[in-house]
DNA sequence: CTTCTCAAGTTAGCCTCTCTAACATATGTT
DNA sequence: AACATATGTTAGAGAGGCTAACTTGAGAAG
């Protein structure tokens, strides 16, 4: 039983004494690993536990239950979320659509690269769990697609035009994000190019 | 204790006698209700059984597991959209574009009136079961699609064009059911009328 | 009508999971 | 050096998933 061994290969997620160091980052980065291994709902707090190295009753120090460990797991992806793309569009200059494709392009590349975080966030998994950071997230994401959106048809940010049509195309990338990410429903788009769906939904609803 | 009482108000729900008459689909019926009410995660096979009125361990003379159950759930809400979006459009000539509007609310009113069945179905919760009927119930619904947009655009089913915009469209749609039945993100939609975007999606689409 | 059989229930109990209470340890402030 | 507090631990209550072994009763066969 060398459960609480000194060497330390996992840096952030096992621990070395007594005492881990930042159990909370450890907890979330090992619930992260454990929703990605097996789904969205195939985690549990005491998996989570043994990865990081600790007994079953640490987390509830720093988290007042599982929920709020998921709503912080989601936290974090968000911001990664928010993160790449921002990071996607920097090359391209400013009112060029295909900023907007690339902003699409990110997020669809997230869903398929942390599925289950996005399931987690989006899937119904925080049904009723009103969390204000969480939401702010979420919101922070959408403000990007609609400075976007503004920018490409050159108008204010405040006009409706503008939230309609972020919001168009924000519904279409989020409903493609969910069927790519679904082997099943994957199946339905066989043949279907990606780039070229995501580029001719860009320019048909960013016309006039 | 009369959980075995002869006064059976609940059809197909509770037993009258020792047998059931038909456990499985009270069973499902049970665990629809108690999704509904409680979150896509917010169901135990204890709670269907108590619904149900019979012990634990009386599921698994129908389901292998929990998971079973789920299916089975999401097999019957599946063609329940089915069969709802086919009788959306029986009063609208073929070839109307306004079929597929149709189509699209429907959709989404499954979404906001089932909306639990709607995330244990696309969510995630049902990843990595398997299960061919789920499977062809989903593909059905999508078939409905593209058989709608074959008429409107006058080309044939097999046309790439065809299966092309019906995904489109479906992911839109699917995107949009995801966030409208989502308070937090359906916030980011305020001032949107959604018959008023089907409508504009569905004309922007099925334009060459 | 009786008897047999088998599907469909039941009880008892295992293991795991979430979460709490009570106790232990280490860290940094005074 | 001593204490206060944050952060761990162990023990255990209560619930849920699932199985094994037993029971019931409904329909077929004699």
């Amino acid at each position: 039983m060398s459960a609480t061994t000194d060497t330390n290969d996992d840096t952030t997620l096992r621990k070395a004494g007594y005492h881990h160091g930042d159990l909370r980052a450890g907890l979330i980065e090992a619930t992260r690993q454990l929703v990605e291994q097996n789904g969205p709902d195939g985690f549990s707090v005491s998996d989570a536990c043994r990865l990081a190295g600790v007994s079953t009753a640490a987390p509830y120090k720093h988290f007042k239950n599982k929920g709020e460990m998921i709503v912080a797991v989601c936290v974090e992806g968000m911001e990664r979320l928010k993160a790449n793309m921002h990071s996607s569009v920097t090359d391209i200059p400013e009112g060029d659509p295909r900023r907007m494709m690339a902003l699409g392009k990110e997020y669809i590349n997230y869903a398929l690269t942390e599925p289950a975080c996005f399931r987690l966030k989006f899937g119904g998994f925080t049904d009723g769990m009103d969390n204000e950071a969480l939401k702010a997230a979420g919101e922070a994401v959408f403000q990007t697609a609609m400075q976007e959106v503004s920018l490409c048809i050159g108008e204010s940010i405040e006009s409706p035009v503008v939230r309609q049509k972020a919001f168009m195309l924000w519904s279409f990338v989020h409903g493609l994000s969910f069927i790519l990410e679904d082997a099943d429903l994957a199946d339905m788009g066989e043949g279907i190019d990606v780039d070229f769906v995501l580029a001719d939904m860009a320019r048909r609803v960013l016309s006039d």
